[in-house]
This record gives structure tokens, sequence and C-alpha cells, in this order.
DNA sequence: ACAACATTTCGCTTGTTGGCGAATAGTCGT
DNA sequence: ACGACTATTCGCCAACAAGCGAAATGTTGT
């Protein structure tokens, strides 16, 4: 049942809809969501390891998207259900406004900016 | 989101499985998870609130099923969805195997056990 | 009216989770 | 090899959630 626990906060499943479509850069996530860079690493185990997202490493970045087509129901169709029954919530439009805006800085300067803090 | 937060427990999921197909009174859903009669009602109380089960009170008793067709969508595809993902879980099909017997016993009996504690 | 009963609410304790900053690991460019 | 850089792990604290028992609520039978 880790894969409910997966789900039960807020700041995971936000991620899980603004994976729709896209990979996303951890930078960006954490940027995203305005938490330190080790919270957001915490939620993006916790995700990975319920089998929630995919990983995938290139150099220093490490991009995380949703599983694929290979992984177990489900998770198919935990993502398939929150993508249905939150598409609308107010959070989760107010977050792809955002990302939107996010996609066009370029990721090193998201880093940077977190590095200031 | 409190209905992912309402399906972060493991007793709160494992009911939403033994309500398949039936109602239980709240006794003997205290009796089936082994809890205090007020942890289980805090838990139906979450559940309740979510929306992803109704009760019906007769008398002194309450009784609890899964949602109707006029559910909301989100709930019933919820619902849905831990029955597929969780169907063949150890601990649910257990729960299931101890429900069977417990519906052999009056259920006054069930809170005369309770109150002995 | 009252006693017995089923459930819920309240107050409290304990274990878990989310958050951060500091330290660590791993990677790239020089 | 080394310094800059991205991400993760670790240690800690605050907030929350689950658990219980006691008290309260509401219902039935006498």
């Amino acid at each position: 049942m880790n894969l409910t626990k997966a789900l039960a906060d807020p700041h995971r499943v936000r991620l899980l809809l603004a994976l729709r479509g896209r990979e996303l850069c951890a930078c960006q996530i954490t940027e995203l969501f305005g938490l330190a860079p080790s919270t957001m690493s915490k939620h993006l185990s916790i995700l990975y390891q319920a089998g929630l997202v995919d990983s995938r490493k290139n150099g220093r970045w490490v991009y995380y998207s949703q599983p694929g087509k290979d992984a177990p129901v489900a998770v198919r169709k935990a993502i398939e259900w929150v993508g249905d029954a939150l598409a609308a919530n107010a959070q989760v439009v107010e977050d792809a406004r955002r990302l939107k805006e996010l996609l066009k800085v370029n990721p090193s300067e998201l880093c940077r900016r977190q590095c200031q803090k």
C-alpha cells in the first residue's frame, strides 16, 4: 500500500500532474513548488520507490517523468486516476501556469537561484 | 485532495475493500480490524467526509457502504482503482476471510466483546 | 423517566511525516 | 587533479495523524 501513501502528500500529487506530457529536471521541479532541494528530493524518492515516476540521469541532471507502458497496472491506473480527478483542481491549474513560465528559463538559472538562498 | 489523504491509511483502504458488495455495521468494522471503537469511528468519519463511504442509520446501529451511483466520478474511480490494485493483496484477502467468519456472528455479540475490554 | 446500549466526540500520548540546512556523492569543464 | 555545480543523504525540529480511554450523544426497551 505504499502506492496510496505516496499519493498522500499534495506536493507529490501535484508533481504527478505536472509531469503529464513532459519530463522535468529536478531543479525545475524544486523551483515549481518553492521547496528546498533536499525536501523535493525526498518526495521524488518516495514517488520513485512507489514506481510512480521514472528517472533518467544525464550528466549532473536528473530528469523525472511518468513511468512507461511497462509499469504495473496499478501504477498506471493510479496516475490515470489522479489525472482525471484533479485536472480541474485550482492548485493544479495554477501549477500548470507557473510551469509554462518556468520552461522558458534555462534550468541552470534555476539552480543558481536555489543556491542563493 | 482530501481524497488522496483519506486513502493514505491502510485501515481505511482495507475497509473500502471490505465494503465491496455489502454494507457493514460500525461494530462489525471495528471487530474486523481489532481497533478501539473510537479509533475506527474517526477513520469512518474521514472516509465519509471524503465521500468514499455512505452511512445509513438504523436505530443505534450505523451501517456503512460504498457510495451510490450518484457519487462524484473521482470518488467512483478511486474506489474502482483500489479495488483493482489491491484485490490480490495478502492483507485484503485475509480480511475477506475473517469477515466471512464475522458475518456469521450476531452483531450485538460483537459490541459486547468490545465493551469487555 | 431510566437503564442499557451503539456510536461519536474529546483530550491526551506516541509515532510518523514534511520541512530545512549542512554535509556528502557524483559529474563536468578546465 | 581540481573547482564548480546538481542532486541526494543525514540529522534535526515542528506539525500532523493514529491510537486509546473517558465522557458525551443519541436510541431503544422497560
